[in-house]
DNA sequence: TCATTTAACGTTTTT
DNA sequence: CGTTAAATGA
């Protein structure tokens, strides 16, 4: 109970009966939850399988795990991974749950995790085989309304019934193929792995009944980014005693776009009656003139309770407002304060956090602080699992461990390059479909099949032997590492990654940090499921650097130095909410109070005045967040209308480059330029061959 | 029929 | 600029 305040102290003692804790943002959130797991486990006995503690990224949850460890024997050094096992994010609970007990709903044991970027390809599939043209509805929208209809827990039939216009009931065939090919490839994605734990669990009630005697205690983090799916396991999970506990603030609710819904936290009294209510608003993260803009920011929204945070950290530096002429006078003012700042010494790199509404914007940032040489690391982006030569062994593996994964095969049938192209990989498939034998299985009787070169039979037979040889492998129980480096092997991987362009070292050291990583997992359904899970937020590396990331994946950290960039009107808030309606704009202030309580000791605001976007060159009014906290923030720097500025070039439609001129391209080596069609420039490369480049993206250099 | 070359496109937030 | 889809040539 040492150096907990007296709210915090009531929310650890609590422990029976339904609990809600209203937690502001910095207000020791997550040190009370360890602090009352650790109570259960030392004072009521639970052992750690016992308790299901949810939380928002693994992260979170390695933390927290951490943290619980330390608490309850005062241990050091690694934590085991199997202790406090039902610790983790909704989806990787959900797959723990439908691994031990799918087959009670006909999942197979050995489901595949697809995520976004394999759901799209699939998507791609069906809409080809319904000869539905991609042009006119784009993939991506039909994956985000099939999201959307899965957690409402709504069928293809059902979207059938309710379309009212042509687009709609394309949808609703893509979606209903979609389904057939996700369920013939032995796949789940995302929501399923949420809603068919709910059917699971809904219509099995000895198994509810089991997972309800051995979870004693459940408890969940950020109850307010609940949607309706989650929720829903949550109601199916808490057991006679009622012992649930959660954990969140409305104010900071800002996945309402992927189908959270912030009433499940406001509504949490009326669903479990006997609740009991504390509040947590003491902050111990910000200054109070951080805090004061923040509360000005938030006061604005209509719907929300009513709660005031305080702080006795004092009142400390005003938020400043800077102002500047474009994004790139915005990147080199950050880079700027931050390179004085550590110079004078008194910060460090990590001491700063700089948070944007969308990722595009990094580019420029990054580019200022290489400039500068300031170290820093992204978080989000382009995830380690998501790069190319990361996705194709793992493509390996699923059809290795689910020979109906059809997408898989898909993606490695030809890589590395080895003489099967679209037509015969159709060819192969179709009759692969007709067998009613699975991927590995077919590859094995290809000799039988019609249609196909024998050149095509050779290379897909060959290939079948890889497979089954790796299959046995992993029948025979050999490690995850073991069955990639053979399989890296036996198909000759790393030669063909030495393509002989510059990226092609980058991709050989993923795959050797691909390979130990993967020594830690004991068996390859625990790495795929892990691979699939990770996110983007996850990967927090170490040392000494500054950090960027999205506003969203800032959620839950904090620095004593946060610049927040890119306060316009259009980017923040952004411009697809205002035909949106009135609760995506309050959405958006959400997540400017969420980005502005990240700050401790410094909050810097910017905006650019004008700004090249989607291509093109924009002008924006600043943010009314601004506006929005009064007085209560202090203007700094006003934009230098430069003559001498180094992207007037831009402002102006005349490039600085003329027909003749010789430059230096980033890719391409030198050159000469033979033409300019407005941001088109035509440069003959000293190696030989013209190349078209667009001078807005391209950093030509003139010599 | 396959592999290479060339043109087109892009940007909200993510488990 | 990087990626992906279409177009071209062997």
């Amino acid at each position: 109970m040492e150096g907990l305040n007296p709210a915090q102290r009531s929310a650890v003692c609590q422990t029976s009966g339904p609990l809600l804790i209203l937690a502001g943002a910095g207000s020791g959130k997550t040190k009370t939850v360890a602090h009352r797991i650790a109570y259960l486990l030392q004072h009521e006995s639970l052992w750690p399988n016992e308790i299901l503690a949810v939380t928002f990224t693994n992260k979170a949850a390695r933390e927290l795990r951490e943290r619980v460890w330390r608490l309850t024997e005062e241990r050091g050094g690694e934590v085991p991974r199997s202790y406090m096992p039902w610790m983790g994010t909704f989806h990787g609970i959900c797959v723990r749950m439908l691994r031990q007990d799918g087959k009670a709903i006909s999942i197979q044991p050995n489901y595949v995790i697809y995520d976004e970027d394999d759901r799209q390809g699939l998507i791609k599939q069906a809409m080809k085989e319904l000869h539905i043209d991609k042009q006119q509805i784009k993939p991506r929208t039909i994956s985000s309304v099939i999201s959307n209809a899965k957690n409402e827990l709504k069928t293809p039939e059902d979207m059938e019934a309710a379309a009212n216009y042509p687009n709609m009931r394309s949808i609703a065939k893509v979606y209903a193929r979609y389904e057939k090919l996700r369920r013939g490839a032995g796949a789940l994605d995302f929501d399923d792995l949420l809603i068919e734990t709910v059917c699971l669990l809904r219509d099995h009630p000895e198994i509810r009944v089991k997972w309800q005697q051995q979870f004693k205690h459940v408890f969940i983090d950020e109850y307010q980014d609940t949607n309706a799916a989650q929720y829903a396991i949550v109601k199916y999970l808490v057991n006679k005693e009622q012992n649930i506990c959660v954990v969140g603030d409305d104010w900071q609710s800002i996945y309402s776009w992927r189908g959270a819904d912030f009433t499940n936290i406001l509504n949490f009294e009326r669903d479990y009656p006997n609740t009991t209510v504390i509040k947590l608003e003491q902050n111990y993260r910000s200054t109070n003139a951080i805090l004061a803009a923040a509360q000005m920011v938030i006061s604005k929204n209509k719907v929300r309770t009513d709660k005031k945070l305080w702080t006795d950290l004092g009142e400390g530096a005003p938020v400043e407002v800077h102002a500047t002429y474009d994004e790139s006078e915005e990147a080199s003012l950050v880079a700027g304060r931050i390179a004085t700042q550590v110079a004078m010494k008194a910060r460090r790199y990590s001491d700063f956090a700089i948070l944007y509404r969308m990722n595009a914007q990094s580019a420029a940032l990054e580019r200022a602080l290489r400039v500068q040489r300031i170290p820093y690391q992204l978080v989000g982006g382009v995830r380690f699992y998501d790069r190319k030569e990361i996705k194709d062994i793992i493509a390996y593996l699923r059809i290795i461990y689910q020979p109906n994964d059809r997408l898989s095969f898909s993606r490695i049938v030809n890589v590395p390059t080895r003489g099967i192209g679209a037509t015969s990989l159709e060819r192969f498939l179709t009759w692969q479909g007709g067998t009613g034998m699975n991927v590995i299985d077919a590859l094995y009787h290809v000799h039988e099949a019609d249609g196909l070169t024998s050149k095509a039979k050779t290379a897909l037979g060959a290939l079948g032997t890889h497979f089954r040889e790796l299959q046995t492998m992993l029948q025979d129980g050999a490690t995850p590492a073991d069955i990639i480096e053979r399989l890296l092997k036996v198909t000759a991987y790393r030669d063909y990654l030495r393509d002989g362009t510059p990226q092609a070292e980058e991709r050989e050291e993923n795959i050797g940090s691909l390979i130990s990583d993967v020594k830690v997992f004991a068996d390859l359904p625990e790495f795929l499921e892990e691979a699939a899970l990770i996110s983007s937020a996850d990967n927090a590396a170490g040392g000494d650097k500054v950090t960027l990331m999205t506003l969203h994946a800032a959620k839950g950290l904090e620095f004593p130095v946060v610049f927040m960039v890119g306060l316009e009107e259009g980017i923040f808030p952004h411009s697809r909410v205002y035909d949106a309606g009135p609760s995506e704009l309050e959405e958006e202030r959400r997540l400017c109070y969420v980005g502005m309580t990240r700050a401790r000791q410094e909050l810097h605001l910017t905006y650019a005045r004008s700004r090249l976007q989607f291509g093109q060159r924009g002008y924006n009014e600043v943010s009314r967040f601004i506006a929005d906290m009064g007085n209560q923030v202090a203007a700094i720097d006003q934009p230098t209308f430069g003559i001498d500025h180094q992207e007037s070039e831009f402002v102006s439609d005349e490039l600085p480059f003329d027909i003749g001129d010789r430059v230096r391209t980033t890719a391409f080596g030198n050159g000469e330029i033979i033409d300019i069609d407005g941001l088109a420039v035509t440069i003959r490369l000293d190696r030989g061959g013209t190349k078209k480049l667009n001078a807005e993206y391209a950093r030509l250099e003139k010599l």
